[in-house]
DNA sequence: CAAATTATGATATATCATATCATTTCAATA
DNA sequence: TATTGAAATGATATGATATATCATAATTTG
C-alpha cells in the first residue's frame, strides 16, 4: 500500500521467480503490477477490471484466481481472509526473508499496512499455542482498526 | 467444540439476553443449539440444513443470518472471518467477563479450539501496533495450524 | 518438431452474503 | 382487551466470492 518503486519491485519479482525455477508470465505480471499500483486490498473480480483497463485486453475471473494462487504460492501476493481480498506483499523488494505477515487493516480507508511485529512477540504468542498442543501453521495476523489519518478525521 | 453441557449454556445464554434486554426467541436459541451441537464450525446454509432436521421446519438462509448476526452481537456466537464459518462461543457458560476470542483451527478435522491468549500478550501486541500509531478495534486472531489429535495422526 | 508440461480460456455452478419489502409476533399501554 | 408500534421473521431477488472441469494455447524439453 505504501508507495513503492514499481519497476524495482517487478525485477525483484522476476528474479524470484527466476531463482525458484517458477514462470512469472506476462499475465501474471500484470497483476501483481495491478496490485502494488492499488491503493487497497482488491477482490478478485475487481482486479479483474482493473487488468481490462490496464490492458484493454478481457481476462477470465477463474485465471485470476489462478495467477493469484501462483503469486501467492510465490509470496509476492498475500490474501487477506477477513475480506477475501489481495494485496501484493509489501517486502517484494526488501533483501530479507520473508516473515510470516502481519496486516494492520483499516476499516474506514480500507488502507492496509503490513508490518514486522516484534519476533519475540509472535514467538510467545507460539509458546502460548504449544501450551495448547496446537502446532501453528503460519501465523498470519490480520487486526481491523483505524490508521493514523482516519483517527484524525474522526 | 469441547464438550459441553448444553442445557447449562443454553440457561445462562437466556439468563444473559434477559439481563442485557434482548429477546432470545425459540428459533434463535434453535440456531445456538445447532451451533452448540456440532462438532465444527458451520457455514450460514449448514447451520439452515441443520436447522431443519433438527425442528424439521423450514428456515429461510436470510433468517439465519439474521439470527446470527444477533447471537454474534451478544457474544453468544463467534464468526471465523478466515472461513466464513460461525461457531458458539466457548465461554457463555464461563462467570468471567468475555475477552477477545482467539481461536487455534486445525486445517485438518476443521475443530476450533477458543483459547484465552495471555493477557499481557495481547497488551504488547497491541502497544507493538500503537507504534504503528493503529488503533485497534478488537484483536480478535485466528491461528491456523494441526490440533494435537491431527498431528499425531500425520 | 513432437511430446509433455504448464498456462490460460470458457462455461457452469457452488457457496457466501446482503438489499428490500411484506408479514407476523409480541409487548406496551390506552 | 383492543390498538398500535416495534421487533422479528419470511419471501424474493440479486450480488459477490470461489471452485470444478474440460478445452485450447503456449512453452519447454528431448
Amino acid at each position: 500500500m505504501a508507495k513503492v518503486d514499481t519497476n524495482k519491485v517487478m525485477q525483484q519479482a522476476e528474479r524470484s521467480c527466476v531463482e525458484h525455477g517458477v514462470r512469472l508470465t506476462s499475465k501474471r505480471k500484470h497483476i501483481l503490477e495491478v496490485l502494488l499500483n492499488a491503493q487497497a486490498p482488491r477482490s478478485a473480480y475487481e482486479i479483474a477490471d482493473l487488468y481490462r483497463q490496464k490492458t484493454e485486453e478481457n481476462i477470465p475471473v477463474m485465471s485470476v484466481y489462478r495467477m493469484l494462487d501462483f503469486l501467492m504460492q510465490n509470496s509476492l501476493v498475500h490474501k487477506l481472509a477477513s475480506n477475501n481480498k489481495f494485496i501484493a506483499c509489501a517486502h517484494i523488494a526488501c533483501s530479507h526473508s520473508h516473515q510470516t505477515p502481519q496486516f494492520l487493516i483499516c476499516d474506514n480507508c480500507q488502507q492496509v499496512r503490513e508490518i514486522g511485529v516484534d519476533k519475540q512477540l509472535i514467538h510467545a504468542l507460539e509458546e502460548s499455542i504449544e501450551h495448547n498442543h496446537f502446532q501453528l501453521n503460519s501465523p498470519q495476523l490480520e487486526l481491523h482498526g483505524l490508521c493514523e489519518t482516519c483517527q484524525q478525521d474522526s
